[in-house]
DNA sequence: ACCCACCCCTGGGCGC
DNA sequence: TGCGCCCAGGGGTGGG
């Protein structure tokens, strides 16, 4: 499950192992894996061959390559995708989706996905950011990103605060691993409600939100079902600095009561009873 | 303008 | 051993 420091080694990948190559030859062997693209897998073929990547770019959760046409190939690797840079001669993955050869005859570029939630696209134009995904918010490693705006953007909505961690429209890259473990640290309870947030709590949430961030990337990301891999194909060892995520029943490394899970938003929602105790009026 | 439920998908794990 | 069910969950979409 990918999110900001997984989707930042993928992209780290990708700038030493595509940029400044010219596609040879795409192909796509499983039509879902070309999204939002309307005019169609083919398309989306003879767009890109003979084109050079110029780059390797991510906002939040989302990556592009932009193209010395002006275009960019954008993605999202959804729950289970992978972008892999691999030599020709390795045999195709179960999920192998979409393969880039290139000119050089040198390692291919493979989309692979188990579960088709992710996908790419070309748009056109779209090399500074694509126009398909200018509603992302920046994320919080970003130097732009403005902490003020943020703080005021989460007090404004009337929601939990997980809800707003999660929103990628107010703040993006976080996901549902992160949003727990930043919310472990604060510590702060997933539902309590954002207008009821002082400014300063806020901001500190939002600090433990960069620290988990940047912790996780230096750790190559988390691979908690293996599903997540660099474009090398190897795990990240975050998983093991997990204080919340995945954790039920063990003891909290700060008081040492069983951590909890509970169901929210269709997903799980880890956190310890003692220090994240339930909000009298929160939004569930 | 904002919030939220629903749906897309596959494989691993588990109970019977 | 096999079947069926649940779970992982980001984000687009459409309804409220």
């Amino acid at each position: 499950m990918p999110e900001l420091p997984e989707v930042e080694v993928v992209r780290l990948g990708l700038e030493r192992g595509v940029v400044g190559r010219t596609i040879d030859r795409v192909e796509v062997r499983h039509p879902r894996a070309v999204r939002r693209h309307e005019a169609g897998m083919r398309d989306f073929e003879d767009l890109l061959a003979g084109r050079t990547i110029t780059g390797a770019q991510r906002r939040g959760k989302y990556l592009w390559l932009p193209l010395d046409s002006g275009d960019a190939v954008t993605g999202h690797l959804g729950m289970s995708g992978q972008l892999l840079v691999v030599p020709p001669d390795k045999q195709d993955e179960k999920h192998l989706h979409i393969r880039f050869t290139f000119t050089d005859g040198g390692r291919e570029l493979r989309f692979v996905d188990q579960r088709t939630f992710g996908g790419l696209f070309v748009v056109a134009g779209g090399a500074e950011l694509p126009s398909t995904i200018a509603h992302i918010a920046r994320d919080p490693v970003d130097p732009a990103f403005d902490d003020e705006a943020f703080v005021a953007g989460v007090r404004r909505r009337k929601t939990g605060i997980k809800r707003a961690l999660l929103d990628q429209t107010l703040v993006s890259g976080i996901g549902n691993i992160y949003a727990d473990e930043a919310l472990w640290r604060a510590p702060l309870h997933w539902a309590r409600p954002t207008e009821t947030l002082p400014r300063p709590v806020v901001r500190e949430l939002l600090e433990h939100v960069r620290r988990v961030l940047h912790e996780s990337l230096a750790a190559g990301g988390t691979s908690f079902d293996a599903l997540y891999v660099s474009t090398e194909g190897v795990s990240g060892l975050f998983e093991r600095s997990l204080h919340a995520y995945g954790r039920e029943g063990e003891p909290c490394d700060r008081c040492g009561t069983p951590i909890r899970r509970d169901a929210f938003m269709n997903r799980s929602s880890f956190s310890c009873p003692r220090c994240q105790p339930r909000p009298r009026r929160g939004r569930f």
